[in-house]
DNA sequence: ACTTTTAATAACGTATACTTAAACTTATAC
DNA sequence: GTATAAGTTTAAGTATACGTTATTAAAAGT
């Protein structure tokens, strides 16, 4: 799980801090990123609470900054604020998981439409293949973490290449939501080699250049996977991760 | 203009209010609703910038719940924030058109073939025919204004009738930020025939229960529209709207 | 005139102070 | 014993104060 938060986006902004080091993080920043990483990490639990002041004084800093953190979290459906109960971290129903499941498989069928009937650069072609050929790496030797990295990078760059900042942003705050459920479902699910088969089809799919083909192939595989996943859920008992 | 922004989303929070009405708006959320139905309006043209002192004051109020406003207005898309430059209203460029419409697509094809193959209720199918009968009327009678908003109500009630909270937020989102464009070019383009032949056929898709049909007819009529704007905006050399 | 350096300004980020009202306690009545 | 009312506490919402630093203006040098 450490591992895989390591490649997730919002890593990406201590990255970029350490590229531009004249740009100084402010602390609603630093609020806001730590504050998502323990939720993605589960260090902070589906359920829990905590006041302005709590956060605060957790994160040693002001009120200020630390609300104006809470209320981007909220605004992505990480946590709920309630005036005087402070900030709780929302748990995922399977009805949550349809919803943004739905979403999420709106976007990227779409996205792989629209790359396969794009002119690729080799660069670009070559990162998905990667991506691909990781993932069966990672299945043949049994290593399901790193098999959850290549899957993600799959799924993002794919995003990635239409060259929609709006939907890259998009897809990554709804994958974040259903984070935890992916990764406590990881191990209880059957072996993801239909995952790799349907990858490689999309790809197939892009470089015929065939969009309906790579639409309809993602888009059955994402229905698919939230299908599996939901019913995971439901014969678990596990109505609320 | 005035009379189609009495329909949309924002203005629901105006009914919500008077609903419950021992609900206070906090100052955050007037600020938010007060400076969003601005921009939409065009009270604030694109290109606009304001410092958080001359916000608060125009408001009156403090600094405090003006720049939450700013912050959720920035996430939402709608205005830029630049650390000493203050808020800036942001322009849309074809490109900007481009990726929202993109989004748009995905999302609203979706959402066709998804109520195609739901069991809507008698209601439900009825919102969306008034809605497709009530821009035959509109246009009919050339009232291009009427028509808006009632495509505009045929669009959301689609997302509506799936019954996913999460996605039609973003639609609404979205249709936001080319808000200004449409309206803008609404009187440019050509007379829109098609769009409610294409709603219809939508409908009738619906009806059949057939889901590729719905998500096949709804993504060519939003590509055909987004084709047709970012053609109108670039003839006209619209380059910033 | 044009560039570079220095000084002044003020906008933002953050902390803190204040106010209001929701939630909890205690007390009182039935 | 339960229900209601009064009192108390305190979290959130907002205003204000403060320090830092980017930007602008001014001045000095070329």
């Amino acid at each position: 799980m450490a591992e895989y938060l390591g490649f997730i986006h919002i890593m990406g902004i201590s990255v970029t801090i350490h590229e531009n080091e004249k740009a100084r993080i402010s602390f609603a920043e630093q609020a806001y990123s730590e504050l998502k990483r323990q939720i993605l990490t589960n260090e902070l639990p589906h359920g829990s609470q905590f006041l302005e002041q709590e956060i605060a004084e957790q994160l040693s800093m002001s009120r200020t900054p630390t609300r104006e953190a809470m209320v981007r979290l909220a605004n992505e459906g990480l946590v709920e604020v309630r005036p005087r109960h402070g900030m709780r971290v929302l748990p995922i129903s399977p009805k949550d998981m349809a919803e943004v499941y739905g979403i999420i498989t709106a976007l990227e069928s779409s996205a792989a439409g629209i790359i396969a009937g794009m002119d690729l650069s080799e660069d670009g072609l070559q990162s998905l293949m990667k991506a691909v050929d990781d993932m069966d790496t990672a299945l043949e030797r049994d290593d399901l973490d790193r098999w959850v990295i290549a899957d993600y990078e799959f799924h993002r760059q794919m995003v990635v290449l239409t060259g929609s900042d709006r939907m890259l942003q998009l897809v990554d705050t709804f994958r974040d939501q259903i984070h935890r459920v992916r990764m406590t479902t990881l191990h209880m699910r059957p072996k993801p080699y239909k995952s790799n088969e349907d990858h490689r089809a999309v790809v197939a799919a892009v470089l015929a250049k065939d969009v309906t083909k790579a639409r309809d192939i993602q888009r059955n595989h994402q229905e698919m996977a939230a299908k599996m996943l939901i019913k995971l859920l439901n014969e678990n008992h596990m109505t609320h991760i």
